[in-house]
DNA sequence: CTGGGGACGGGGCCC
DNA sequence: GGGGCCCCGTCCCCA
């Protein structure tokens, strides 16, 4: 099952050649857009209950009793300060990241499930919640009812949830592109990444087929290297049983009508 | 049109 | 929890 095309869907924008991107600063071609103009913060708390200001927060299950859920529990998710990947004279990226809001424009407000009060304060909010008959429950001691009570964590860059903060923090990097190559100024989602792209300046080219003298910057051209190989090909055709090196060489075959069945 | 290469992205897993 | 790596995949270009 395919692990990342779905989330193609949500970035139109990378139907755009990269080298069409390279040209300049990557950020200008990285529209991280669509984001409600009063909040600038990566995320946000998609609320039935809760609504904060602040870049992470898990979006509470209902059943989860927001006091579990502080304010603001790390403060805002400043992504620009992950492990730069630039080796220098990147220090200031030109808003490349997604810029946080200020500390003091965070001000969380909370949404009662139940009925349609909201508060600014937690201690208010917990003592409303009280009235509600809500049984205390972490995030991290989810309740067992049906629905799953594990928080999910909302992208507020694109509709994308996740179960782990860890999960989330690392997709978010696919919006704030941390890594810059120092060459040309293409900005990555995580290091390996720039690495891989740095070679395509060097031309090092670590990865050798065993079959034949040809050597690739990539592992997973490699890999689809090595299905040129293969008398028989990973893909194959469901109608007439011929094997494709790629999946798109496949998807081509289907498309282009050898199997009218299917 | 097809096959292959180059470049790159994302989630999951492991350390 | 974070980083590195692997695997799987896409998109584009070119011969």
């Amino acid at each position: 099952m395919p692990r990342s095309f779905l989330v193609k869907k949500y970035f139109p924008y990378k139907k755009q050649h990269n080298r069409e991107r390279y040209p300049e600063s990557h950020t200008e071609n990285f529209p991280l857009v669509e984001l409600p103009s009063e909040n600038s913060s990566a995320l946000t708390c998609q609320p039935a209950t809760l609504i904060f200001s602040v870049d992470i927060l898990p979006r509470p299950h209902p059943l989860i009793s927001p006091e579990s859920l502080p304010p603001s529990p790390m403060g805002p998710l400043d992504l620009s300060s992950s492990p730069s990947c630039s080796s220098g004279e990147e220090e200031e990226d030109g808003g490349r990241t997604s810029d946080p809001p200020s500390p003091d424009t965070i001000q969380p407000i909370y949404h009662c499930l139940h009925c349609t009060k909201s508060y600014t304060s937690l201690s208010a909010f917990s003592q409303h919640q009280m009235s509600h008959q809500l049984p205390p429950c972490a995030p991290e001691t989810p309740m067992t009812t049906e629905a799953s009570a594990r928080p999910v964590f909302h992208c507020k860059h694109c509709p994308k949830e996740y179960n782990s903060l860890g999960a989330l923090k690392m997709h978010i990097r696919s919006h704030t592109l941390p890594c810059v190559c120092t060459t040309c100024g293409k900005a990555f989602s995580r290091p390996w990444l720039l690495r891989g792209h740095i070679r395509t300046h060097t031309g090092e080219r670590p990865f050798a087929c065993q079959h034949c003298s040809r050597a690739f910057a990539d592992r997973s051209n490699l890999r689809a290297h090595m299905q040129t190989h293969s008398e028989v090909k990973k893909y194959q055709c469901g109608s007439c049983s011929r094997t494709f090196s790629r999946m798109s060489l496949l998807n081509k075959h289907s498309a282009s009508g050898c199997c009218p069945s299917s």
